[in-house]
RNA sequence: CCGGGUGUAGCGCAGUUGGUAGCGCGCUUGCUUUGGGAGCAAGAUGCCGGGAGUUCGAGUCUCCCCACUCGGACCA
């Protein structure tokens, strides 16, 4: 179906995809711009969709065991320094505060940028024998970053996330929890936000700072740029040594614990933006939308037209959906456009026509297909016809994945395809770091991951030529 | 951090060789409308991004900041 165009406010994507994104951020009342550079302001709006993501999480997490805690926003310098790696990675970008009240302070303290280190020294105040561990905890809050560039959700300064932090008597029992946390991430973002990821490992080039191995979950935007949705690491027993945590475990002798951290912020609220927007503007998923069908009564001036709709409205509510309805004074057109640009994945319209017929109109935000439903069979239907705009956005989702990475044997191939298509290349990889550096030197291309999935796609180095036994994924990433 | 562009009403913009600020949309009120961004009428809204300078006089010229934006560098 020929899609008219109908919000010119927004630029249309295929004209320049950044300026639609930053339009489809304001327009449809995500964020505001406050008067620092890359410190927004969440809107009601764009919160709410982060405070449903939270919800999902937040419950997959207690159901795994985890505890939510609360640590300072300040890290002192010294503690901070403790693990050279991982002062390393982030100095550059830390906040520092060195003033308490008008008296400048003995150490100047870092505004959290991760909280690995004060998470490290609670972690040895409180873990004495086998019998403290694990330790499974997480905490929602925001971090600092000072970052050059800023964007909307992709960038902040100031950002808002959740980061776990767990200790085991073992590096098999971090290992399984790193692999479970980003199995975690890769279902809800699946099932939840309907954007289709390819776990895997990043290089030791691209890991977390301080940590032995990390995990990624890839996301591909619709720009085929590739969006890392989050993150699980593990540490080995590294920061446990820097922090001189130990317990004695069934053994009797002391040991370090192993340690894993993970995280995703809100960033993903860009990544669903840019995996399910179009050229009306936002397009959100049902699971996670603030309001999942919106009541518009027609010619409401009519006798009858504002009850039925309400009646409509307390209906869906009673069922566990989140509906609202609009009986402003605006027009018909200007409601449906407006709604559209907001991304609520139902419309529910009811006007004298559909009465008289015992009838409503619902109209999908992802297909823009309208059905009519007998009244009768409201709330069944409205829920079915959620889990079918769930499913056509995964779908939709997943063929873009699927028909923008491919497999390619040599640096021209590569080349040719980022040039031409953009995507994913899907190649072989001897595991050195000059191969990798010179992906991005002559391809502009970073290593995305190795998949969990490993295939053998070729015998040699996309790049050096060598024997390779490792399948990686290359691409441009936001 | 480096390079290009842009800051004038809520939003989008115009503003001439320097002479004291305008248009469209939106907003408010009233009436008429209402099945895909309605119509008429009457209103309100400006530290011209900030600071310094040149000038009798600066939205306009000069310098310095700040922010946005597009590239690049950087970026668990």
């Amino acid at each position: 179906m020929a899609k008219e165009k109908k919000v010119e406010q927004i630029t249309d994507m295929e004209v320049d995809f950044a300026q639609w994104y930053t339009d489809v951020c304001k327009k449809a009342e995500l964020i505001d711009y406050s008067s620092i550079k890359g410190m927004f302001i969440y809107r009601p709006y764009g919160y709410a969709i982060w405070e449903n993501i939270q919800k999902g999480l937040d419950e997959r997490f207690k159901e795994t065991g985890h505890e939510n805690v609360y640590l300072p926003m300040l890290i002192p310098e010294s503690l901070l320094q403790r693990e050279k790696d991982h002062v390393e990675g982030f100095a550059p970008e830390c906040a520092w505060v060195t003033y308490g009240g008008s008296d400048k302070l003995e150490e100047r303290y870092c505004i959290r940028p991760t909280s690995e280190t004060l998470f490290c020294e609670h972690y040895a105040n409180v873990i004495h024998s086998w019998r403290d561990l694990p330790k499974l905890y997480n905490q929602w809050c925001s971090v600092l970053r000072w970052e050059k560039t800023s964007r909307p959700f992709l960038r902040h300064r100031e950002f808002l996330w959740q980061e776990g932090h767990t200790m085991h008597a073992t590096a098999e029992e971090a290992i399984a929890e790193t692999e479970q946390m980003l199995n975690i991430y890769a279902d809800f973002m699946e099932n939840v936000l309907a954007m289709p990821v390819v776990k895997g490992k990043k290089t030791d080039k691209e890991k977390f700072s301080g940590a032995e191995a990390t995990y990624t979950v890839e996301c591909m935007m619709h720009d085929r740029k590739a969006l890392q949705g989050g993150t699980s690491h593990f540490f080995g027993d590294g920061f446990a040594k820097a922090f001189d945590i130990t317990f004695t475990g069934k053994d009797n002798k002391l040991h370090n614990p192993f340690q894993t951290s993970w995280g995703v912020s809100t960033r993903l609220i860009g990544g669903i933006i840019m995996t399910h927007g179009d050229n009306n503007g936002l397009v959100l998923p049902p699971r996670i939308a603030p309001v999942q069908a919106i009541v518009i009564p027609v010619a409401q001036h009519k006798e009858g037209v504002l009850d039925a709709a309400t009646d409509l409205l307390n209906r869906l509510k009673a069922a566990g959906v989140r509906a609202k309805m609009d009986d402003s004074d605006q027009s018909m057109g200007w409601k449906a456009a407006e709604y559209e640009m907001k991304g609520v994945p139902l419309r529910v319209e009811i006007g004298p026509k559909d009465m008289e017929k015992g009838q409503c109109c619902i109209c999908r935000r992802d297909s823009g297909e309208k059905v009519f439903v007998p009244l009768t069979e409201l709330e069944e239907q409205v829920a079915k016809l959620l889990d079918a705009v769930h499913d056509g956005m995964y779908a939709r989702a997943k063929k873009n994945l699927e028909e923008h990475t491919k497999t390619c044997q040599t640096m021209d191939e590569v080349k040719e395809f980022m040039q031409n298509e953009g995507g994913f290349a899907r190649t072989m990889w001897c595991g050195d770091l000059e191969c990798e550096l010179k992906m991005k030197e002559e391809v502009g291309v970073t290593s995305r991951c190795m998949p969990l999935h490993q295939e053998k796609v070729g015998e040699t180095c996309v790049c050096c030529g060598k024997k390779a036994d490792k399948m990686i994924y290359w691409g441009v990433a936001y």
